[in-house]
DNA sequence: GTCTATATTTCGATAGAC
DNA sequence: GTCTATCGAAATATAGAC
């Protein structure tokens, strides 16, 4: 390690910034002037290290997508039933838990990161579509409907369940604690 | 009755279109361009029946809103354990399928719904942020946590476990049986 | 109620100096 | 890498005729 100290990279920092600010006002109506004021410095400067405003937001969907991805990996591609399901739920919500801002912002800015997908730009090589990914193992008719509406349910209930932990009602319970109540939760669903 | 004929007026025509397009396109790229070209005529004319894009969205919004605070009417507001929340989501469940649309648009403009209530524009009628209330309710310590993070998470599978269902991998499935199922996963998440 | 302008503002993005 | 200055586009909203 050359240099290990805490130095974010100003890259860092205004993703950081940015994702703070898509979560509070929203994506649209975060101006790039905010996010360089909130750093001290210019819209300009912003340029430098993002080609576009969109850029930010696709650099910030990625890191949901690669969590999300690794989640998935835990699963072949073969028939998904309510067990792969459980192990993809359960690599998730550890997930969730040490990435809860991006995951917030994703689900509070829905419509602009999907238009992110919709015009297919550079940004995300080759990725799918989260939605789409998932709409399609559930309706896999190899898998009983009753446990695809439970598959469905499940991921509802780990996103939400983690998800309004995070306000102010269970700060003081200690976020291991709720993922492994949000763990057993799932596990009743999917009827384990 | 006067008059029963299927005439919408404009306005409710309007808000069909918008409501269309804040689903697609999301409410922060949609111009009312867009909205007034859909139906035909133009820009100004939408002006003539709402002062602004905001009270378009805070219009659409207001429906969640009624049909959110009748599913609450349910229960009172003294303490609200699982039984109480049982009945609210049972409440729920039914106003979901039938108005589909209006749900998926605000979880996919979540940002932009919250900020109509953080300027707090005369829109909504003193109502309060559906979020504030859920957080509220479940923040409640005279319920035992493990139940509170059950309440939090059947509200997460109802909305997910229908939203997605709303998709095409289950158009076949009518609606009533979907709501069935659902309904079951949450009594068991509920523990009833 | 709907139209054709037009006013006004804001924002994303670029150019070029330092 | 960051700045100042500016361009150009697009959108909300308004004025006033029909």
């Amino acid at each position: 390690m050359t240099t290990t100290e805490t130095s974010t990279t100003t890259r860092d920092r205004i993703l950081d910034v940015a994702l703070d600010l898509f979560i509070e006002k929203g994506y649209d109506k975060t101006s790039l002037r905010e996010i360089a004021e909130a750093l001290g410095f210019s819209k300009a400067a912003v340029y430098y290290h993002f080609a576009s405003k969109e850029d930010i937001l696709g650099a910030l969907h990625m890191q949901v997508h690669e969590l999300m991805d690794a989640a998935f990996e835990r699963i072949g591609d073969a028939e998904i039933g309510p067990e792969q399901w459980a192990k993809m739920l359960d690599a998730m919500i550890g997930y969730l838990i040490s990435n809860r801002r991006v995951f917030m912002m994703y689900e509070r800015n829905r419509a602009a990161v999907e238009q992110l997908h919709a015009k297919g730009g550079g940004h995300l090589n080759g990725k799918v579509d989260l939605e789409d990914e998932l709409q399609r193992i559930l309706a896999d008719p190899r898998v009983p409907l009753r446990l695809r509406v439970r598959m469905a349910c499940s991921l509802g209930a780990v996103m939400t369940g983690l998800m309004m932990t995070a306000g102010d009602a269970f700060s003081s319970v200690p976020p291991t604690k709720l993922a492994k109540l949000v763990r057993e939760a799932m596990a009743d669903l999917l009827a384990l």
